[in-house]
DNA sequence: CTAGTATAGTTTGATATCAAACTAATATGG
DNA sequence: CCATATTAGTTTGATATCAAACTATACTAG
C-alpha cells in the first residue's frame, strides 16, 4: 500500500500543476508518444519483408523518375543529411538502393531504387494498404483525416 | 539539366500514383516527419541543459507524489520497457533520477527525481514554457489546438 | 510445498536520430 | 589562376527505439 511507504514520498517536487500542464499541452510529448505507436504498428506489418516503416518511407521517397540526392530528400523526410547517410546503409547493403556520385556535381550522390527493391515494394506497398486500414478502422469516423490536416498544418512552408 | 542525363532515369519504378497515394495519406511517414522536427525545436531550446525532448518529457513523467514503476511508465509514454529502461541510464548516471527496487515486489523498480532533478527542472520548465509558445507562434491560429485534438483522437483507449 | 506459469526488468543486436567536426568538390573574388 | 568561401556528404559519439531472449521474482495449482 502506498500509504504504508510514507518514506518513500519525495518531498520536493515540481508542482504537479506545472507536471500537468506539460503533460495536456505539450504537443512534442503528445506527438512522439503517437509516433512510436504508429512506428510500431506499421514495423510490425512489415516485419515479414524485413522492413521498417522508416525503410518503408524512404523506399517509396526514392521511387522517382529522377533519383533524388542525399540533399533533396533529407529535407522533404525532415530529417538531417547524417541521419538519411546511415539510414540508406542497410537497404544499399541489401541491394535495394544504389547510391551513385552525380555526373554534374561529385559532392552530390543519387539514391536510386534497385530493380530488387521495387519488386520488394510492390509486395511491401500491399501490405501497407491493409495495415493503415487496419489502422483507420480502429479510429473514430473523421479521426484519420483530421490527424492529416492537423500535421499539414505544422508543416512549415504550408 | 534533368534531361540531358536519361541514362541515369529508372526504367522500372513502382506508379507514381502509388507512391503519391502514400506520400500523402500515410498517417506513419506523416507522424514520423513531425515528430523529428518537433524533436529538434525542443532539443534545441534545452541544449542548455544538456537535456533532449525525451528526457525533458521524462522527468516530468517521473516527477510524481509516488515514485512511478518501468512498468507504470513505459506504457503511458508508448515505449517499450527496455526503451525506458535504457532511456533512464544517462539521467541516472547525472544523479537526476534514483532507481528503486519496489520493497512490496523486489521485480518493480521505481523511479524517483531527485532534488537536482527536481532543480534543473524547474529551470527547464520556465525554457520549454518559452519554447513552446516559439513553436506555436509560427503556426496558423488554431492549429496547436488542433494537432493536440487529433492527437488525442488517435490515442488507445479513447 | 513445489512445479509450472506469469510478471518485471535487463541485455543484446539492430536501426534511427542528431550536432559537431571532418573531407571533398564546387563556386567566387581578386 | 589561386585563395577563400560555400556546399554535399560522411564520420563520430551520444541518445532513442524495438523485439527477442534472458534473469529474477511472484503467483498458482496440485
Amino acid at each position: 500500500m502506498v500509504s504504508s511507504t510514507p518514506e518513500l514520498l519525495t518531498p520536493d517536487l515540481l508542482p504537479l500543476e506545472t507536471v500537468h500542464h506539460v503533460r495536456d499541452t505539450c504537443l512534442c510529448l503528445a506527438t512522439q508518444r503517437a509516433a512510436r505507436r504508429l512506428a510500431r504498428h506499421f514495423d510490425n506489418a512489415l516485419r515479414r519483408f524485413d522492413l521498417t516503416n522508416n525503410q518503408f518511407s524512404l523506399l517509396v521517397s526514392i521511387n522517382r523518375p529522377v533519383p533524388p540526392a542525399i540533399g533533396q530528400l533529407a529535407p522533404f523526410l525532415a530529417m538531417s543529411a547524417s541521419t538519411l547517410t546511415a539510414a540508406v546503409k542497410p537497404l544499399a547493403r541489401r541491394g535495394l538502393v544504389m547510391i551513385e556520385p552525380d555526373a554534374e556535381d561529385r559532392r552530390s550522390k543519387r539514391l536510386r531504387i534497385t530493380p530488387v527493391g521495387v519488386a520488394l515494394m510492390r509486395e511491401a506497398v500491399l501490405v501497407w494498404r491493409s495495415a493503415h486500414a487496419d489502422y483507420e478502422r480502429g479510429l473514430a469516423d473523421g479521426a484519420a483525416d483530421a490527424l492529416r490536416a492537423a500535421l499539414a498544418g505544422v508543416e512549415p512552408e504550408g
